[in-house]
DNA sequence: TGCACATTCATACGATGCGTATGTAAGTCA
DNA sequence: TGACTTACATACGCATCGTATGAATGTGCA
């Protein structure tokens, strides 16, 4: 094996480092995931985290910010192919709450994620998904299709919170496709909640 | 000390360790928690915690349904001291975002115990504060509050997500008033939404 | 009332996983 | 090319956990 540029073996390690730990978390969870086991299977030590993520919370940062953007990356290639603002907005959401579903972003990024670094939007990942929802709540506001007085963050929020909810609720379903239909109408419902229209009564 | 009997004395004991647990829980975490230090912090041993609740999850359990039931009853008295069923229901769920600012349960019930218990709805606790919460929406869709096509459960599962993200928001916030004034209009908005009325457009 | 039994809880032990300190090899730059 | 830095492995001590065992006390039955 020739001498290869350091940075490059620097960015391998990292990248096997957070790929095992993305596979052990994703499958056992972060509290049973033992760093031993997950560095030896990507042919390392505990030595090699600790150097470069500081221990297994800043791997579990570094674990959470890949699959935040990889997510991030999915919701606006689908909010940017609408021609109807509020429409791809809508299929946002629903892409968002299906992406839930896959066990491993529900289990690292919404149950043990927030259990261990904290409030997800702290986590301040500039191209992170919820970065995504806001930007386009704020987009849709100033089209006015919001309600002027309620805030992208404060529906964001809402939003963030409801699709968990909903996707927790559809994978935990002994009848998916059906749970799904059912969750999906109660969330639009909420969403016209924050929609701009006119009432009687 | 006079003989005492024995369902007193297991009372007591299980008591003491809830108590000490929740009172670890709700400080430093589950995780953190040492049960060598909080049992001992109870005057008795880990051999009381295993006999009595099989493990530190089995006491977070515990811990979890005392939680939960004195949440419920809060609610209902809550509830049902109001005239308008919809306003109740209103008032109802702002205490539950209120309640979700405490540290204790927003740590223990919201954070802790989902990462390590799982989704809320399975806990199947017959008078927490879910099924508080899905009896509401049962009764208010029946007297024709609620949009006939949406479903209690799950229309609870948005509102149980939103109320928890709107705590946690508040909670973080360095200005938890004008935080909690924003995130009620729009938490009260999304609630709009699963209501029934009648709209134009 | 007395005794066998079940239950409650403490103690003791082994195993596992974590964090830090230290060592070593390899790359980098003057 | 040689001093220096960086990347990672190794080794050690410590805390925590689960279980197996033991002692003490209440309980049910003759």
């Amino acid at each position: 094996m020739a001498h290869r540029p350091r940075s490059e073996m620097i960015a391998e390690t990292r990248g096997k480092l957070i790929a095992a730990a993305r596979k052990a978390f994703g499958t056992v969870g972060y509290a049973e995931a033992s760093m031993d086991d997950f560095t030896a299977e990507a042919g390392l030590t505990r030595g090699a985290l600790y150097h470069h993520f500081g221990g297994k919370k800043g791997l579990l940062e570094a674990v959470v910010a890949q699959l935040d953007s990889e997510m991030s990356a999915r919701l606006n290639e689908i909010s940017s192919r609408a021609d109807n603002p509020w429409q791809g907005f809508v299929d946002e959401c629903t892409a968002y709450i299906e992406m839930a579903l896959e066990p491993e972003i529900q289990r690292i990024v919404h149950r043990d994620g927030p259990a261990v670094l904290g409030d997800p939007f702290q986590w301040a990942n500039q191209d992170g998904c919820i970065a995504s929802l806001i930007k386009s709540l704020t987009t849709l506001k100033a089209a006015g299709f919001v309600r002027p007085d309620i805030e992208a963050d404060a529906a964001a929020r809402m939003i963030n919170g409801a699709s968990v909810q909903a996707a927790l609720w559809i994978a935990n379903s002994d009848d998916p496709e059906a749970t799904s239909a059912r969750a999906v109408v109660a969330f639009r419902a909420m969403l016209e909640g924050l929609r701009l229209v006119h009432r009687i009564q």
